[in-house]
DNA sequence: TATTTGAATAATGAATTCATAATACCGAAA
DNA sequence: TTTCGGTATTATGAATTCATTATTCAAATA
């Protein structure tokens, strides 16, 4: 049986503007004016004001006292902070995951590796992306943390809106997809230590940031 | 000249919820009355209840709806998902602290660390336990990351409300000071990827952990 | 013409009010 | 006595209202 999960108000706004920010409808730094969103979402300042907060506190909003929210700006510095953490977050959950990961878990994520090798070979960078978060989103869930999940989610959350010039060196996506096949053989020796290191080093995401293009402020 | 900084009062009142809860004058599980806190803080529930939904999403309150608000209950798999989780930040910490360490830095926290020796050999474990925090919170410092710094405090204070059973094992606690010598060594020598190693297997959290008092929930 | 001042306007912050859902209470029936 | 049902009470959720602060824009001054 399922539960019945009410959810407020506030949390359903707050997804919403989430929404609008990752797809760009929202663009950094733009002031958000409460009174337009109220009435695009049919609903009243107060559960929009409380869904800023919580926003705010994600770091996706900023609160400027008695002059309004506004979308956060990206620098290129702040990106490769958060970068930089979420590595260090993927190494744990690769130790983690090598502790909890059962043979079928181990199985599904060499078929996901399987189809990504496929697609690096066809050259067909979009799949390849989708598969590849697919893998990490794997052995992240292993890790079996929600801790880990939640901080993970967050900072995943607040870098989302980068679209990247979909250029990615050859060298570099040999490399991204050789560091994939070490993961493999770590994951199959169920080497947390191993499997730890490659994450962090693994820097998949630090490349893309060198390529980032519109959306970042300079500076 | 000094800028005037204006707070909001939502702020101010979470602070002062988050202290509360920090101070064991709000137990875990237990519920949150907002009439009361209006009362004794002497606001609205307005700003009271952005509070409260900021500290949900910090995740020190939650927030079943239509029930109302309450501290969340500590367990130890949570504490020490928690804990691996910082270990994973530190060992990033270190790791970048050594980017950015002046020689000004290193001596300060060599400073730290003979203080540190001295409260260790006098057997004075409050004392050090607060010069230990001052050290990581240098190394934190340093890694000039602010997104780093700011998921780390989030967690910090998760746990913060927890009291340890002063009772350390010797061997324990040798072996803690023992990491701390190789941790000099490796600011020293500015050897970050060493350094983030030994923080990421200092565990001087996880210790304490398996002493943990009254308020974590078994089951 | 550029800059500053001040009034008018609009937006935000916080308290209050209203609607609704949960809880507590009480009596009746098993 | 215990359990069920229904009402009264209370607390929460959300809209609204009020107060205060920013912003805009026009007029006045340099």
């Amino acid at each position: 049986m399922e539960k019945i999960q009410p959810r407020s108000l506030y949390l359903e706004v707050a997804d919403r503007v989430r929404d609008l920010i990752e797809q760009g409808s929202l663009l950094p730094g733009e002031k958000i004016a409460e009174k337009e969103l109220c009435e695009s979402f049919g609903v009243s300042r107060t559960p929009l004001r409380e869904a800023l907060k919580v926003l705010t506190s994600e770091g996706l909003v900023e609160n400027l006292p008695n002059r309004g929210s506004r979308v956060v700006r990206l620098t290129r510095q702040g990106v490769k902070n958060t970068y930089d953490v979420m590595g260090a977050l993927e190494g744990l959950s690769g130790e983690l995951a090598c502790q909890h990961l059962s043979d079928e878990d181990v199985e599904q994520i060499r078929a996901l590796h399987q189809r990504m090798l496929n697609h690096y070979r066809n050259g067909e960078l979009a799949p390849y992306f989708e598969v590849n978060q697919q893998i990490h989103e794997r052995i992240l869930a292993a890790s079996n943390n929600d801790v880990l999940i939640e901080m993970y989610n967050n900072l995943s959350q607040r870098v989302k809106r980068i679209r990247y010039s979909v250029e990615m060196g050859q060298a570099n996506w040999a490399k991204a997809v050789a560091d994939h096949e070490a993961m493999l053989e770590a994951i199959d020796a169920r080497d947390g230590k191993r499997l730890g290191d490659i994450l962090r080093a693994h820097l998949g995401h630090k490349l893309e940031v060198a390529t980032v293009s519109g959306i970042i402020d300079e500076e």
